[in-house]
DNA sequence: GTCTATAGTGGGATAGAC
DNA sequence: GTCTATCCCACTATAGAC
């Protein structure tokens, strides 16, 4: 009995995605994933360790996705032109999958070396334009404020967590635009 | 087998909780809650609708425990050391029960009126200090970029999303600062 | 009437044998 | 890969103790 692959491992992981992104983080049961690629459940389990395993798969597919939109946001010889193109990348890349986008930064995803690898280099591409507005000794500081507002103003947005649904946009704008004002203006002091 | 009440509701509220604590948003199971308030898991669907009833209940308390931490930490005529305070304390309250603070603004958590209402609230105590910083009107703006800052913040550290463990609690101290700084200057402009 | 327990349904994750 | 089987869980139906 060779067992010939019906499937591949990508087709799983894509039919995993699209599932989450349809129904959330656990909308999806192995027998979904197992259907839609057309196997039985337990036959999943021959590639991957378990249901955990599938979505560290799906996780670490979103953060090279989402490191690509970031690096072709930047905008030659203008940091701040750069940084807000950059931020509204990221924006669009969560309302494009707004549970998938709440995989990347949840508290439960298991922390392994690669999900931390590929954490850090999807918003690689932002140092650069940091350092050119603070200084490069400064850019990992200013990263870590422009960053953690991104991330919890799309969170926020896409828990419904602000009361009034219009002016979000300019809400954006407003929030990215004052924390480089902010940190400009901190390198003068 | 006896039958009078041998628990109440805000006894299966905090067990869910503790358990929510130790071992994240699904680490219990009705069985667990039913086990350690000495009753039998169905009862439950008595006291409350099913899972997610309980997991609502958990989140108002949460809330209305974070209301009151952000509400003492208001230091008289000191808008900006009250923000500073206030920024601790959420920071505090998160460090104190991280899976519980996950809780507070995950995209599955039900959004119902009392939710809304108690988020809301939770976060009021902040607006006269940013009124004081940067006039009534701008007000909402300014929350619109400090809290988003605050949760992702917190967030991502809860999350083990920052590289190094070191120097968060400057890291933290810095982001307010920059952003009120930018706050105040979005102000002069 | 209120709160509870017993018993059962259906589904899901996962291990083992083929 | 598939099938079988096990264990756990959310949830329901119904009936017994105060």
């Amino acid at each position: 009995m060779p067992a010939r692959p019906k499937t591949t491992d990508a087709e799983i992981v894509e039919a995993a995605r699209r599932l989450i992104e349809s129904r959330g983080r656990d909308g999806f049961s192995m027998n979904d994933v197992a259907t839609a690629v057309g196997i039985r459940a337990p036959s999943i389990y021959g590639r991957f360790k378990d249901r955990a395993g599938i979505l560290h798969a799906v996780e670490l597919e979103l953060l090279a996705e989402l490191a690509e939109l970031v690096a072709n946001a930047v905008v030659a010889d203008a940091p701040r032109a750069t940084l807000m193109a950059q931020s509204r990348a990221v924006r669009r890349f969560a309302q494009g999958g707004p549970n998938c986008y709440s995989l990347i930064f949840d508290i439960r995803t298991a922390k392994t070396e690669e999900g931390v690898a590929a954490r850090s280099a999807a918003l690689a591409p932002m140092m650069p334009s940091l350092a050119a507005l603070v200084g490069k000794d400064d850019a990992f500081a200013a990263a870590r404020v422009l960053v953690p507002f991104l991330n919890g103003f799309i969170s926020m947005e896409l828990a419904n967590a602000f009361h009034l649904g219009p002016g979000l946009d300019a809400a954006f704008e407003h929030g990215v635009d004052t924390i480089l004002r902010g940190l400009v203006r901190s390198k003068d002091v």
